[in-house]
DNA sequence: CTGTTAGCGCTTTCAG
DNA sequence: CTGAAAGCGCTAACAG
């Protein structure tokens, strides 16, 4: 049933049954409920493709993410997804692994008008290959920054997180601090080492010892300490990149004789829930998940809404939550 | 830049645009070198809205969740996505909070054609009143299945795995074994507790003690461990309904002086990943997340492309994953 | 092998 | 306040 069944039904125009579908003024009342009742009595749904089409807008965002098996990701997700929801938008949701082919192919819908702007979560999408598939059209990068685009950004400031990070252990009386990063081909991987650096250096610390992880995973996490525990001295405190790296961490630790926290300090970053409730509670650096994802959204509207408005870069903060691992 | 101004760039017809466009045979190598290089030129992207509304297919699929922090879910979802983009399908995903007013809204989409078929995650989807909306169309539940339901699903058998679990537990010389379920709006939680209760019943087990959790959470299994603690005789095992409840059932249980599983056996439900490094290791039931995804993304597909084949209801195997916890 | 034409179902000027 | 008609960009008969 299309509209021009339900025009047929209620004895007017099609223009006439569209303007109450889009609930525009100026249609008499008893016309009005002419067309209800026929909407009503043939149970007429919209075809919301040939609104789009005309309309030029599809009220669809298009979300890139790496693993939404990742509860960092899966947390931030579904900020966008309650804002978007309010908005009135609905999310397509694509998994890309980072993978080029996998991003060239969702961007596709980009400019297939499918999705009217695209929030971007992944190491890949800055790539100079992709920035050019996405090119004019409306973008936010969210959580994770190449500040050379110009393309609007919602972010923590992740040096100074984790500059924080190294300075509050090394203020516990920790010497030896590892770090245990990610694929370097995230950009926050790079922040979050430099920030190590930096406080490693204004601490006057000597000892530095880093591990990259293969992925966001307890298994790469338990790989990652087991390596470091097979250098000439083991760390006494290990600053891991990602909560669920940390649990790894501490599973090897513990597997391994040590206590947590007395032999080995554990400090983990996202500040996922689950954290709260780990053997020990693992002390962390909570990311304002729900926030990257709410305001990320708001910027991508807001460039859909005036699209030469200039990039907006927003920064959040991050708080650091103290408990027993550490 | 629509097919028209490739059409007048190439020399050809809009139809022979299209011949290319869709690979169609019969198309004269040297006109189809001549479109291409139009097409290239130009770098024109088809507008697949266009082509939607055209061909009557979207290639999108719906996926309605309750909740995608929730790790299981994302896993599943993880699988769908993967089968999805496989068969050249997009997903939208749809976090309902299994309220009925945000189901009914995403339902829209179907209708409207935004997308071909639904795969159902939550509780709500099985209410009357939504299955109304859902009416003739492609429809897979997944991991939560009312077989009185008139459509494909793909689930597996959670009353023999939670009776198993018990027996496993009894056999373990564990006397009072409580069960910590979940929200009864789930039909998994009704199957899972006639579990519970035929293998208690088997094993002439008087002992029983239930609690509900409000939610999959870590936190929700701390509270209803503590409320079973409050009861006159303390449980010597935990059946949780779900891996991130039995996290929370453990924390709390060491907190409370217990030791697991000496004091108190834990086992879990759903088999995530973390459960394999927590301290100590979970004893779990492993579902075949990935593939609970990939198969209902198939069904829907087979529906999609015979819409009158029956409906097909697939039992997936579980597995016992023996871990320290019990 | 290629072009012409007729829609898919909707919104939106422009007249009346 | 309502209707007629054009057209969003594409595909698919049907001719030629």
């Amino acid at each position: 049933m299309s509209i021009e069944k339900v025009a047929l039904l209620a004895g007017v125009s099609k223009a006439t049954v569209s303007r109450v579908l889009n609930e525009h003024p100026g249609v008499r009342p008893d016309t009005r409920d002419k067309v209800l009742a026929a909407i009503n009595f043939c149970d007429y749904q919209p075809n919301l493709l040939a609104r789009q089409l005309r309309t030029a807008q599809s009220h669809m965002l298009l979300v890139l993410i790496s693993d939404i098996t990742n509860p960092f990701c899966a947390n931030v997700v579904q900020g966008i997804e309650a804002e978007a929801e309010a908005q009135g938008y609905h999310i397509l949701l694509c998994h890309t692994a980072s993978q080029m082919r996998r991003e060239a192919a969702s961007l596709g819908l980009l400019a297939g008008k499918v999705v009217d702007g695209v929030i971007t979560m992944d190491a890949a999408s800055c790539l100079p290959g992709l920035t050019e598939f996405i090119g004019d059209f409306p973008w936010v990068q969210c959580a994770e920054c190449d500040p050379s685009i110009n393309a609007s950004s919602v972010t923590i400031d992740n040096l100074a997180a984790a500059r924080d990070t190294v300075r509050y252990l090394a203020g516990k009386r920790r010497r030896r601090i590892a770090l245990v990063n990610s694929d370097m081909r995230y950009l926050y991987s790079h922040q979050r080492e430099a920030g190590y650096r930096a406080a490693l250096e204004e601490m006057e610390l000597s000892w530095a010892s880093i591990e990259y992880a293969e992925s966001l995973t307890c298994e790469a996490g338990i790989a990652a300490f087991r390596r470091l525990l097979q250098r000439p001295e083991r760390p006494d405190a290990v600053f891991a990149v990602s909560d669920m790296l940390a649990v790894g961490v501490i599973h090897a630790a513990l597997e391994a004789g040590l206590r947590v926290p007395e032999d080995l300090a554990v400090v983990g970053f996202d500040g996922i829930a689950l954290t709260g409730s780990l053997n020990p509670p693992l002390t962390t650096i909570e990311q304002p998940m729900h926030q990257l994802g709410v305001r990320s959204v708001q910027l991508l509207l807001k460039k859909i809404r005036q699209p030469h408005a200039p990039a907006i870069h927003e920064v959040l903060p991050w708080k650091r939550i103290e408990r027993a691992s550490c």
